[in-house]
RNA sequence: GGUCUUAUCGUCUAACGGUUAGGACGCCAGGUUCUCAUCCUGGCAAUCCGGGUUCGAUUCCCGGUAAGAUCACCA
């Protein structure tokens, strides 16, 4: 292998690109944002998306997160072409299983004269760096450069030694940067503990996976002068970088993260939160096709989705837009779709009707859904008998001008009326019209009376559509409930 | 402190150097024979500041200001 080092596998003619999380916890929005523009790169193109785990921090790792990180992006519908749990043919795409490739290229630096052993103590380091501060001075490790480094050999921390000089370079979001030659410092390429950084290890995958294009947040874009400098020395050709603006917490000018209560992406698929609208919702925070269009599907984004056209800087995170497109998504499921997805969103009283009968009540109320834990709250009084509370008609403001025994007529009237109609929507309809002309009482109060003794809710779909949903027999049986639970 | 980045309604954003600065969320008002929601109509609301370049600047340049990132044996 040592032999190939120089010889790259570039593949040729395809975009590669990947999402490399470090296993540290569960994924919030904006770790998903970062793995979504990659995939949609990579999709946009045709190419290839590879999941790889960047653990070589045995003291940060939190167990269970690769899993965690799998299931989030499955949620959302990311799917990866190589990488952990598929494997491929540029594996492992686990970072911990791929130590000998990393200290091999370590070495080659070290025969070159690219990198040394730090001799250093972390107290003798604290020192300088509270000597410059002191001085106003920045830190920079190569000032203190050690003229005969011991040799290498392995329990020391193996530095970077880097040539300063500065760089201009483009980056397909940021435009043209540059920086200059105090940027570049001596970095730390191993750790004493054997594992190398991230500052060192992406770039070897990176290379060795043929990624072409690397996208990731904003953090990075200090150090990639740094980068950019020891893809000279390891005689690596630089992919095409991609700076993403952060995502920002909503009420704050901070950079959204899990100590500011940036939730688990997983959270809002139980919240009742659909995976396209999230999806939706992240792919426009920070990008638009230069039109007027808000709801993207999947297949529209994919086709259209471009790095050009990312913004430069950083958006906050909106939950009500997100509710919003969610309320969107949700009219815009057929029936049997929705119907898949809030199975475990029923009230319990629910388990008992067919799934017929729940079809037939959940198209009542598709409209009123913002997110599917609605559910319970606008069903539930189809499944089960609800308690009268005439109260409710005493705060009611188109009620509390009658009396109790004026409101219980209107209902007798009605179970007279109903008693004898066909029971279809339009009957129904057909039917309350013409009780409203016997009776001459305004569709304010009396269907609002009708409304209240069906349901004691305060809020129910159309009401002819909710009687011919209740059955002739439920609303009859509840009409004489109300009116005996007005005398009681 | 050094280095780097960013800057249009409250929020997300659009605008070959020429527009009454557009759209969306949210908010407010009205409409859809009753509620809630949907849907429709209307309203409120922005180019950080100061210089330049130009006939003309949200747009280009410079300087401020503000915000953010980074300066780890974390990624």
């Amino acid at each position: 292998m040592s032999d190939h080092l120089s010889s790259i596998p570039i593949i040729n003619g395809s975009v590669r690109t990947r999402f490399a999380p470090s296993p540290t916890g569960f994924m919030h929005v904006g770790g998903v944002r970062t793995a979504l523009f990659s995939w949609l790169i990579a999709r946009r193109m045709q190419g290839t998306f590879i999941l790889r785990i960047e653990d070589t921090d045995k003291v940060r790792e939190v167990s269970g997160s690769i899993q965690q990180i799998q299931k989030s992006l499955n949620w959302l519908g990311i799917e990866w072409n190589e990488g952990v749990g598929i494997g491929g043919e540029h594996g492992p795409y686990l970072q911990s299983e791929r130590l000998p490739i990393y200290l091999k290229w370590a070495q080659k630096l070290v025969d070159e004269g690219r990198a040394y052993a730090d001799p250093y103590s972390q107290e003798e380091l604290e020192a300088f760096r509270n000597e410059a501060k002191a001085n106003k001075r920045a830190f920079l490790y190569r000032d203190h450069r050690p003229e005969n480094p011991p040799a290498w050999d392995g329990t020391q921390p193996l530095r970077f030694k880097s040539d300063p000089k500065a760089y201009t370079w483009t980056d397909a979001v940021m435009g043209n940067l540059s920086t200059g030659p105090e940027a570049i410092d001596d970095y730390i390429l191993i750790k004493g503990d054997g594992f190398p950084t991230y500052n060192f290890c992406h770039i070897i995958d990176d290379a060795l996976m043929g990624i072409t294009h690397v996208l990731r947040s904003q953090e990075f874009i200090s150090s990639t002068p740094k980068f950019l400098n020891l893809y000279e020395a390891l005689h690596i050709e630089r992919p095409v970088f991609a700076t993403l603006p952060f995502v920002m917490a909503i009420d704050g000018k901070k950079k959204l993260g899990k100590r500011d209560g940036a939730k688990d992406i997983l959270d809002y698929g139980n919240e009742g939160y659909l995976p396209e609208a999230m999806m939706n919702f992240l792919a426009t925070l920070g990008w638009n096709d230069g039109t007027e269009q808000e709801i993207f599907s999947q297949t529209e984004l994919i086709e259209k989705f471009s790095l050009e056209r990312v913004q430069k800087s950083p958006a906050r995170f909106d939950e009500q837009r997100l509710l919003w497109l969610n309320g969107q998504w949700i009219r815009r499921l057929n029936l049997d779709d929705l119907f898949d997805r809030v199975t475990d969103f029923w009230p319990e009283s629910a388990s008992t009707v067919t799934i017929e009968r729940k079809k037939e009540i959940l198209a009542l109320v598709q409209d009123r859904l913002k997110t599917l834990t609605d559910l319970p709250l606008l069903s539930s009084y189809f499944f089960e008998n609800p308690v009268p509370n005439w109260a409710m008609a005493d705060d009611n403001k188109q009620l509390k001008k009658y009396s109790h025994s004026e409101l219980t007529d209107m209902l007798r009237h009605t179970v007279g009326a109903l008693q004898t109609s066909d029971f279809d929507a339009e009957t129904i309809q057909a039917t309350l019209n013409q009780l409203l002309e016997t009776t001459g009482q305004k569709p304010g109060v009396l269907f609002s009376m009708i409304r209240l003794a069906v349901s004691w809710a305060p809020f129910s779909p159309a009401l002819n559509d909710t009687l011919a949903t209740l059955g002739k027999q439920t609303t009859i049986d509840r009409l004489q409930r109300a009116i005996e639970a007005a005398a009681a």
